[in-house]
DNA sequence: AAATCCCGCCAATCG
DNA sequence: CGATTGGCGGGATTT
């Protein structure tokens, strides 16, 4: 009765008449041990389960009906899931995709409150918005991509990363007792980087398309939720091994006012929210929950699960970081990342009014547009339609149901590969000419560009020609005229194949002709296969732990630690050199940008703004420049950050950084190549992803994309979804493997990939190349049945032809690097053959070839080469 | 005991 | 002014 005491329901179990057939289950389960209970109800949940709850059942009739609710049931993660269960991921935009508060809150049988919650976070992410009151829009993860990537350039631009270095070095001082001194020091350095940046907060961030809520309003209601939300996302997006502890995100999101401990209760509260936030988030997939191993044992953590690459936003302009209120009324079409954010930060004090101008909003609103055909005509000077961005972005959204359900089941391996397909920007057309691979198209498309190479062909082509097809079809003749997405669910699901346009030509019209072709490789699993999330990742965790992959990795974390109190100093030093080995760097970059830019055929391919490209070119290297600069300090601190990270060791051999190592692989072309993938699958936790990860497809109808176009596809596409991992599964592994084994293509081709990657790796220098992905080929390739682990998944390898021309003219120590690997390709792998010397002075590469790799040449070089970075650093020091 | 995080009071804001 | 939103933190549940 007590007033603060949380009203218990009725928690009487079996008094309830089962209103759904899974209510029994339900109950029974209930009455099983937690864990069980748990696992069971999440694979009741991904099968038949679905319709157990959200089903709207149980209007309200007893209140003494409750079952067993065991705390979990009202989980705002389940909750969220169930909610998500209700739309699809890519809506019809031509539908009316609204949502209601009521009905929802009804529907779900939860209290309003919550439903703020859940749109909150997903107004944050873009995923909704506010269309009136009591109404949302959904949006499902059609933007996310492109929220993703701005929430990561915000993120860089407060040198997030940074921060959370020094919170997580703070932290460990205090841990060793150290004096309070040096914590003084640390905060004040904390004190004048922020004063010199300004002290930044951070607001809002806004995409020119889904802005302001409700008409009018705009309050200034923007506060914690949805910012924080964002703010957390960030804090994943910079961070290198992708894992943020609890206390760590939620100091920094406690704001800057790194005021000496904060209060314990400011910071309790803030954990609340983070783990409201931490639920969604995981039913959205993109993060899970993880530890990170700390002297005192495990500290909580989170796990950056989503896409990871992303199509830089170009950044125009203010490259700054903080950014005053910006004049808007200048504002260009072309939205930057900061033009696109609303209002991303402001100084400390100084409130600006967060009341949008309305003349602002139209401009946001032809900002979009802008923005659309900017994407969409990277490498063509010629606008595209404006009816074409609908297109394109329905086509986008189909490839993205395919490429998101491979990669969403728990692969995320591929990096490149993944997030390309996350971002969508996954269907190339190649140019209906020519069909002899032979040259390179430069450059992966981006999702715009490809759709913009595609529009003329137009979908239905694709589509159709699109054949369930098998692995036959992608042979190494494969001609640019294939499409791109063989989704083909028999046998070994689909196979995604990349062809890129040069992204060199002129005119978009002009056909390019396409010397050679690119492949990119997507992820697929076959059908036998359970969800990897569940079983795979449940095994690759153990795996991870006991195979030798595991204690290499592990083994590699302490040398790396080395010394504690090297690690410890490491610090300072890095601050020190810094600077220099900044301006070095820069002077390095630079001289490669010029080169670059001046020998690039076109600005655009960098996805420059058309106007951009007219201007000055000084101005537009100048931009650019400081931008690579900006990134690569940021380097430098991720650098640092992953080295004094060890002592965060996280639990699970986290990093898996150097994916694109792989992906980007060079091999002979025309070889489609099935990888295992799974060890890349990300860790999961067993409990947690099971089913949960697994999303309850949506009816398939709202993933019919092209309006009318082709159904088909998207429903081949579905099945992908439909595997359920029965429990049974995990009961026999091994004939799950050999099914795939079976159903494999081609063996002989995996063997191929498996040795080369093992190749690959092996010839690393640890660091570098140590993917987590080696191990699991290596053991592959020993026993005829890998682990428990095996391949459920597999990936193809991108293969791409490369003119040996370029690939020289690369100096990148990717590229390098590659092809080093590529010579001892069919021979030993001992390659130590393989230049180090690259490895250690080309911390950013700017080749073009690089930037081809990656869709953005920004993002790609974030992405791509911090390993190298590493070495570099510790290079120098010597 | 620590980690999670549900619940719902109640203050801003909205309409 | 009533309805919506959504901070916030007590304290129940889980781990």
């Amino acid at each position: 009765m007590g007033p603060l005491t949380t009203p218990k329901k009725g928690r009487e179990v079996g008094s309830v008449d089962p209103w759904t057939p899974t209510s029994n289950l339900k109950m029974l389960i209930s009455a099983a041990s937690p864990e069980i209970r748990n696992r069971e109800k999440e694979l009741c949940m991904d099968n038949d389960g679905r319709d157990s709850l959200e089903s709207t059942q149980e209007p309200e009739n007893g209140e003494e009906s409750e079952k067993m609710i065991s705390r979990k049931e009202k989980s705002l993660g389940l909750l969220c899931h169930k909610f998500l269960a209700r739309y699809p991921d890519y809506p019809n935009p031509a539908l009316n995709n609204d949502i209601c508060l009521d009905d929802v809150a009804t529907e779900l049988n939860v209290e309003r409150r919550r439903i703020y919650d859940i749109m909150n976070v997903l107004e944050s992410l873009h995923m909704v918005s506010r269309s009136a009151k009591n109404r949302y829009t959904w949006h499902g993860r059609t933007k996310l991509a492109e929220t993703l990537a701005i929430l990561k350039q915000v993120g860089e631009e407060h040198q997030y990363s940074q921060q959370m270095q020094q919170i997580r070095q703070r932290l460990v001082e205090k841990e060793f007792d150290f004096d309070g001194e040096e914590k003084e020091n640390e905060v004040a350095v904390v004190d004048l980087e922020n004063g010199e940046h300004g002290q930044k907060e951070l607001f809002f961030v806004e995409l020119p398309g889904v802005e302001f809520k409700a008409a009018s309003v705009n309050s200034r209601k923007d506060k914690s939720l949805r910012v924080m939300s964002q703010k957390f996302v960030m804090l994943f997006l910079v961070s290198n091994p992708r894992v943020v502890s609890l206390d760590v995100a939620a100091k920094i999101l406690i704001g800057e006012d790194q005021a000496a401990d904060q209060d314990k209760n400011k910071f309790k509260t803030k954990v609340r929210r983070l783990y409201d936030i931490a639920n969604v988030l995981r039913s959205l997939k993109l993060i899970e929950k993880v530890h990170v191993a700390e002297e005192r044992g495990r500290k909580p953590a989170f796990e950056w699960v989503g896409p990871d690459d992303f199509p830089q936003v170009i950044d125009s302009e203010n490259t700054s970081t903080a950014c005053p209120p910006k004049k808007k009324g200048v504002l260009e079409p072309h939205a930057s990342a900061d033009n696109c954010a609303k209002n991303l930060f402001s100084s400390p004090g100084t409130k600006r009014s967060f009341t949008r101008h309305p003349s602002l909003i139209k401009l946001a609103k032809s900002i979009q547009d802008d923005r659309r055909k900017i994407n969409s005509a990277p490498s063509s000077p010629v606008k595209m339609n404006s009816d074409f961005p609908n297109k394109m972005a329905q086509l986008a959204a189909i490839c993205k149901i395919e490429l998101d359900q491979e990669s969403a089941t728990g692969d995320e391996g591929l990096k490149p590969a993944a997030a390309e397909a996350n971002t969508g920007y996954v269907l190339q057309l190649p140019t209906p000419t020519s069909v002899e691979p032979s040259h390179i198209p430069l450059q992966p498309p981006t999702q715009e560009q490809a759709v913009n190479t595609t529009a003329n062909p137009i979908p239905h082509a694709m589509l159709a020609a699109q054949p369930s097809g098998s692995v036959a079809y992608i042979p190494a003749q494969c001609s640019p005229l294939i499409p791109v997405l063989l989704p083909q669910q028999r046998g070994s699901g689909p196979y995604a194949v990349y062809l890129n346009p040069s992204s060199l030509r002129s005119n978009p019209l002009a056909r390019p002709q396409p010397t050679s072709l690119a492949v990119r490789s997507m992820t697929f699993e076959d059908k036998t296969g359970q969800s990897p999330n569940g079983q795979s990742a449940a095994k690759s965790h153990t795996a991870a732990d006991a195979s030798p992959s595991g204690v290499k990795r592990l083994r590699s974390e302490l040398a790396s630690e080395g010394s504690p109190s090297k690690a410890k100093r490491s610090d300072p030093t890095f601050k020190d050199t810094s600077p220099k080995l900044c301006e070095i760097l820069q002077a390095r970059l630079k001289a490669r940008r010029v080169g670059q830019l001046t020998s690039r055929p076109s600005p655009r391919a960098l996805h420059l703004d058309p106007e951009f490209v007219n201007t000055p070119g000084g101005a537009v290297a100048n931009q650019t420049l400081e931008q690579s600069l900006e990134l690569l300090l940021d380097r430098e601190e991720k650098v640092a950050n992953s080295d004094s990270e060890a002592g965060l060791t996280p639990v699970r051999a986290v990093p898996l950084t150097p994916r694109q190592l792989h992906a980007e692989t060079l091999i002979p072309a025309g070889y489609l190549i099935p990888i295992s993938q799974q060890s890349l699958i990300s860790y999961k936790e067993v409990q947690s992803s099971g089913a949960e990860s697994n999303k309850i497809s949506p009816p398939n109808i709202y993933q019919t994309p092209t309006a009318g176009s082709r159904p088909a596809p998207a429903q081949e596409i579905t099945p992908t979804n439909l595997r359920l991992q029965r429990p049974t599964n995990a009961a026999s592994p091994q004939a799950t493997q050999q099914a795939h084994r079976l159903n494999s293509p081609s063996p002989a081709i995996l063997n191929f990939t498996l040795q080369n990657l093992g190749l690959i790796s092996s010839s690393s220098p640890g660091s570098a190349f140590a993917t987590p992905q080696t191990p699991e080929r290596a053991n592959t390739l020993t026993s005829p049945l890998p682990s428990p682990l095996t391949l459920q998944q597999r990936a193809m390898v991108f293969i791409k032809p490369l003119s040996p021309v370029h690939i020289q003219q690369t100096v990148s120590p990717h590229q390098v690097a590659l092809i080093g690997v590529q010579q001892p390709l069919m021979a030993t792998p001992k390659g130590s053959g393989v230049p180090q010397h690259s490895f250690f002075h080309t911390p950013v590469s700017l080749s073009p070839l690089a930037a081809v790799v990656n869709t953005a040449g920004q993002s790609s070089i974030k992405t791509v080469h911090i390993p190298q970075r590493k070495l570099d650093v510790t290079t120098d020091e010597s």
